[in-house]
DNA sequence: AATGAATGAGTATTCATTCAT
DNA sequence: CATGAATGAATACTCATTCAT
């Protein structure tokens, strides 16, 4: 009759328990997160939470790691695979693709990373392996592409794909720190990329 | 045979304090700097310490505060006096200031605010008044001058000055996360700046 | 493919058990053995191991009890019914009881009881009844007869039975301590008996 | 006019700490001792007893180095400097000391190290250098000499310190273990003492 | 003013025990 | 019967803050 006390629901635990913790340490930050609130929220106890994962710090690792997002992935992909013109690709996909980042789950984990990754070298790392280098190493592609093609003239921003990106990290931080001070983020990046292109076109 | 340590001016302590502060500060973050070290450093008891600043996070505060650099009013005021035209500001002192500004401790704060910002909303007012804010001006003056003189097209850079300073905040975090990794960061902004001026200019 | 487990008698699981549990608790004392490794050891769930044990203290009662020898039982057995004279029993069947004990797991027992007897004088007492009483009334029995017989003189040592066996408690200590410590143990209590003969003989 | 909430006696803290911690460890053995326990019997904060001794384990080990006793050292020094016949040294001097270790706190501190010892292998080489050694030392010294002098006959006990010594370690554990059974230790090494020089006088 | 000994609330982690499956 | 996922009380240790000296 009444409410069994709990449920056994070992395959979905991790995932519950991860989920949690991402939003206690995207609201506190590392330090300031305390198992038991990962636990409350993700509805277990204390006690299972430490089944799945044997510290704070590899549930914090376990936690940065999981939101690697397939976005870097597809956008690689995408470079390679699209019919679109080099230009017509930066104001589409490339362009979508920068504005959402700001918004999503990576953002946070910019933050994280920013906050501990000092003390988390490995954490830096497997960011930088399985997120940065790749999203740079896309932009990279598609310059270069679009210099093979005769659409772009060949400029620095072909060593530079970070230049590329700036709007989008300033962007990140700004929501970060300045959320209700008005910048249109949007647009921002908008104008971002007709410069851009307006600089390498050829 | 001991320093003499005694010939130290007491109006002198809390500077001395909060030096030692923004060091541990910014090698261990907030959570993980124990009082007891900075009193160390700074070479005072922890008593003395807590006579100067009433709690650890008052401490924070204060050092925080401590940093909001000279540079940016310097910038504002360069900006109204300077008799260069704005193309020559923008290649000389502003792209020379944004190429300090990653380099020194204002990106330390900086990363401070990322990490804790969420649960000090005074302190993330206090920077957005006395440098961001401070900085974004200056930018804004530089274009509209340029502008009304006739040397910069009106362009939706006039309410994003932003966009000038996105590789500049791109920099510090690359500094902070991935400073082994190579990144020609002033060339980064040599290059932002000829397409940003390359954009406007009339 | 697996082993048959299956096979196993279910009978033979609370012994099973325990036998593991005496290997754990003798290699880690009480608190530090986890029941958990005590199943794994016996190839059993913990759930089924709290099936036979209602506690982890029961379990090491029950385990502790387990251990008495029958070898005491055998050697009162021993002393009534024997043939030899006392002295030829006293050279033989004892003196070899005596170098048999701090070998086995009695020894063991000891040791977790003089770690744990405090808080379990039950155990304490059932040691008493089972194992130290009959065997010290073995040996007062012994040099009773020895005495009635004419062998031995009546000596302090026929209200003192620990006397004969207080180098096989060394012993035990000994080896539980000093292992890689040199110490003939055998030779320590061929000497012992060599002495205590000489004392009593009449 | 209030009591002071603490006093500052930086000079006897570690001292009554200690005693404090060995009255607790003898009670409970080292796993069930509560660190906050000891603090308050010795009548401070659980954090001033982290500030002399930085773990638990720690604790334990100053505790039993602590108890370290004078008095076998005093033996050995008894021994070299008596003017005494080594029979008389035998029936004085050393008797004595064999029957008051099994009331000291060395007795506390054997049963310490028979449960906790295969943990803390350095523990028991501390008391294997700085009291057992030194005890069977002494009592080799006497025995030689005594065979120097033409007193004693050379026997095996020789070699076999240990052997005087048996009857005090079995009254040891007997009154650890089995208190209120009757048991008259000093007879009991009376009586050993005495069976020893029958053995070994010349 | 200056010190640092002393406090005690706060937190990560463990592990005996339970109970849904 | 059997399992092992789940619980939560227990406990070592830390560190911001206080206050007797």
């Amino acid at each position: 009759m009444a409410e069994p006390r709990y449920q056994r629901r070992k395959e979905d635990r991790p995932q519950e328990i991860s989920e949690a913790a991402f939003e206690v340490f995207a609201a506190k930050g590392y330090a300031a997160t305390r198992v038991e609130e990962v636990a409350k929220r993700a509805g277990v106890s204390k006690g299972l939470l430490y089944l799945y994962f044997k510290t704070k710090e590899e549930l914090f690792k376990a936690v940065i790691k999981s939101v690697v997002t397939r976005r870097v992935d597809a956008l690689l992909v995408a470079v390679e695979e699209t019919e679109l013109s080099s230009e017509a690709f930066v104001r589409g996909p490339l362009l979508e693709f920068m504005k959402q980042i700001p918004r999503s789950p990576v953002a946070i984990v910019i933050r994280l990373l920013i906050a501990e990754g000092q003390r988390h070298p490995d954490l830096v790392d497997y960011y930088w392996d399985n997120v940065v280098s790749k999203g740079l190493t896309a932009i990279a592609r598609l310059v270069e592409r679009g210099i093979e093609r005769g659409e772009f003239r060949d400029t620095a921003v072909r060593e530079l794909p970070q230049l590329v990106l700036a709007p989008m990290m300033l962007s990140m931080i700004w929501r970060m720190l300045f959320t209700e001070r008005e910048l249109d983020t949007d647009k921002l990046m908008d104008t971002h990329i007709e410069m851009i292109l307006a600089y390498i076109k050829a």
